[in-house]
RNA sequence: GGGAGAGUUCCCGAGUGGCCAAAGGGGGCAGACUGUAAAUCUGUUGUCAGUGACUUCGGUGGUUCGAAUCCACCCUCUCCCA
């Protein structure tokens, strides 16, 4: 259940409640595929760095360790000792990354597996009972996300597939529901929108699918190619649309900026590997800016990697011995830069909170948005 | 003392007459990364001038139209025999 809490313009400041705990919204959720953050944190480390929802992936999780195995396991919470909410992604950006290796029908998706390179069937069906197992939190409905540019009539012959396998999702979720022995029986649905960069396409959609009722609506197939402009054209497009009680989703975003632009359009929940991905080669978000921390100027710099960050990396260590451990190539790089720059982003997301809450969000966009995605 | 072998651009290491400013690694420098096939990938790495010139393959001479590559001597290092 969602709870407005104040608005400023489009922009939202919210409550969002869920069997595992209540989100603050705007809230960016971390990103843990493979069920841990890659850079060697665990569920614990998210706690401290002001995680409130773990993202985990379906597609990743069959493969390995298996969602049975999961359940077994007491379900993806108890098995990696996430206790707030966790979502999974339903294997539809899978769809768009592993384009080589994958053969899309009407049924479904036919994958060869990345790792072993086995052939494993998923359409709406299997992605819920897949999700079901995980027993996550939040089950996102099975899409195709699809690479931008798209000509119009593939983005569209794609989204009308879409919008079926999303009335199949929303079955097969209510029929799993229903039974008394799974171990989430309150699994929350949310149907994605998509469209590409086709505003017509975009609206029709979310029409449609707001119809529905599900638990949230997600915004999908947005910073996949396409320029920034266009995606914030599409939010803009789309926001008046979606159901105003339900939380939005803009999935796989983004930079700072891109997430300071989401909130001002009405968007409420984001995810994006790029704090965890970047920091792990080095990059590093900070007030100022971007620095890259491999960078010989920062040799025997001994401030912190972020004057204004509180962070444990910053608390303790200086820039210098961070780029001394990237360059030695020792696993506490990553490790320190993945907690700073996931800290980074929770405590963003806290600081846009605090300005909806005060009612200053504009000029705390507009002064942020001009810093956070620069190169210093 | 005798014998064998080796010295290449920041490092390791290929190259044994022209297609060599010199393969390939490493290291250095820089860039990319947006629902994670990513601890990955890309570019660059003698100097100067932007399509060319110049300096370079232990040293010094030499052979040749042309040498990192062939010859002579010298220097340094490694191994074996005494």
């Amino acid at each position: 259940m969602f709870t407005l809490l104040k608005k400023e313009g489009s922009a939202r400041r919210g409550e969002f409640a869920t069997p595992h705990g209540t989100v603050q919204t705007p809230c960016f959720m971390n990103v843990a595929t493979c069920g841990a953050i890659k850079g060697a944190l665990d569920a614990y480390d998210l706690k401290e760095l002001g995680c409130q929802i773990q993202l985990c992936n379906t597609y990743h999780l069959h493969l390995r360790p298996g969602d049975e195995l999961v359940r077994q396991m007491g379900g993806i919470r108890q098995f990696t000792g996430f206790s707030g909410p966790v979502l999974t992604d339903s294997g539809g950006f899978q769809v768009f990354s592993l384009a080589k290796l994958r053969d899309i029908r009407e049924e479904g998706v036919t994958f060869r597996s990345h790792i072993d390179g086995h052939s494993i069937f998923m359409g709406p069906e299997e992605s819920m009972r897949i999700q079901s197992n995980l027993a996550s939190t939040i089950a996102m409905a099975f899409d195709e996300c699809v690479e931008n540019p798209a000509p119009r009539a593939y983005a569209e012959r794609s989204c009308r597939r879409t919008e079926r396998w999303l009335l199949r999702c929303k079955d097969e979720m209510e029929r799993l529901n229903a039974k008394c022995d799974t171990l989430n029986p309150k699994q929350m649905l949310f149907g994605i929108n998509q469209g590409s960069i086709y505003d017509d396409l975009r609206v029709e959609n979310m029409q449609k699918i707001a119809e529905l009722d599900l638990d949230g609506y997600a915004i999908g197939g947005l910073a996949v190619g396409e320029p920034a402009e266009d995606m914030y054209r599409i939010i803009s497009a789309v926001e008046p649309f979606a159901p105003a009680d339900k939380p939005r989703y803009l999935m796989g975003v983004g930079t700072p900026v891109n997430i300071l632009e989401g909130v001002w359009r009405g968007v409420d929940l984001f995810d994006c590997v790029m704090p965890a991905r970047n920091a792990r080669h080095g990059h590093l978000f900070t007030s100022r800016g971007i620095i890259n921390i491999n960078n010989a100027k920062y040799e025997t710099d001994e401030a912190p990697v972020d004057e204004a960050c509180s962070c444990p990396t910053c608390r303790r260590h200086s820039r210098a011995y961070l780029r001394h451990l990237f360059k030695a190539k020792e696993m506490l790089a990553m490790r320190l830069a993945v907690i700073h720059n996931l800290w980074f982003y929770n405590h963003l997301l806290a600081d846009i909170r605090c300005a909806l809450d005060e009612g200053r969000y504009e000029a705390f966009y507009r002064e942020k948005r001009d810093i956070l995605d620069r190169r210093i």
